[in-house]
DNA sequence: CTTTTTCGTATCGGCCCGATACTAATGGCT
DNA sequence: AGCCATTAGTATCGGGCCGATACGAAAAAG
């Protein structure tokens, strides 16, 4: 039942990112890269991380990300202190395309009428299952500074990442990561 | 937050489909036909309302049917009475190819140690998002006899369409419809 | 009995995607 | 230091996805 309902979910959100991407001419992957580097953080902006994310080999996401570059809407760079790691992030003209194609914007439509309380109680048994499923799949798991393992909370603003050994601004704790290992949390 | 983790099961749902399609070389879509056939009912088993499954176009869909009935996974025979329509069922070599690569089995261990109440609810929640999801993308909406306006229960064992004006046994009605309309349901 | 609409197929071109092979940079080991 | 294994990413090729367009056949409209 549960399995119904995300599979037909993704599947519209699959339509949905197919729409948002037709004027551009962009298949449902590119825009889902464009969304995860709009979201993703400082470690987690690479190739390698990205096809994680998307579970494609490198290979077909490094084509991808040629398109995308060649369409000028993301910016590659080397990372300084590795020189073998491209780092990514969206150009001006991606920012503008998220911003004005909305690729969520039914999907917030489809949420904004439901009452909170639900959707903490849908969000907590999905969680779980992800995080299942994640385990299963041996891969990169993708989360949130907020039930990291490795955050420890500093202050009211900053944190620090036990893993990297880095600190961590506010807006920063609330991006994507695949350094994230999941908190163990008691059933709701 | 309940959008993002969609997102997420979406991916790695995917990932599980290209995994169990690989020893047969089926790309994710394949395998998703496959399920969809294996779950549609006697209204819903043809190109025009896989098409509106997957959210593609119907040239697109015939060509995949084209290459599932060439590997013999399915069969495709005419409609008795309308003879433009195209039936379609899995034959005993795609059933045999669903039960053996078991796409859904990582999901099913996911949500197993979950409680069923917090599925019902998650269920209920995300049921709700889904209808108006649909709403929006003027597409056909999909769902079981059980939720939907025309379904009229006879006895306990049968059932009645008033769309199509037809019986349906107990089974029939717990496989997928495309001309489902979701009864209004009281929040819970 | 035309005309229109609907269901499906055929063909073409751009691109996805994995497999394989490759380069370059890093890290480990002695 | 110097060799070897590992890792991040790219290049190339081939099968197949996917939409757009055009088409055929059956049904519905009038």
């Amino acid at each position: 039942m549960l399995l119904e309902l995300v599979e037909r979910l993704g599947n519209l959100m699959r339509t949905e990112l197919r729409k948002a991407g037709t004027d551009e001419t962009l298949q449902p992957v590119h825009v889902q890269a464009l969304i995860y580097l709009s979201k993703a953080n400082r470690y987690s902006n690479t190739p390698q991380a990205l096809a994680a994310y998307l579970g494609l080999t490198k290979g077909t996401v490094s084509q991808t990300l040629l398109l995308l570059d060649r369409r000028g809407l993301i910016e590659r760079y080397q990372d300084d202190i590795d020189r073998r790691v491209v780092r990514l992030r969206l150009s001006n003209s991606g920012e503008q395309f998220l911003y004005e194609s909305q690729p969520t914007l039914a999907w917030q439509n489809a949420t904004r009428n439901i009452s909170p309380n639900r959707i903490r109680n849908a969000v907590s048994a999905l969680r779980e299952a992800l995080m299942t499923l994640q385990d299963d799949n041996e891969g990169s798991p993708f989360g949130v500074c907020h039930n990291c393992t490795h955050c420890q909370r500093l202050s009211q603003r900053a944190s620090r990442c036990g893993l990297m050994g880095e600190r961590l601004s506010g807006p920063e704790t609330r991006r994507i990561c695949w350094l994230f290992e999941a908190r163990k949390e008691e059933a709701v």
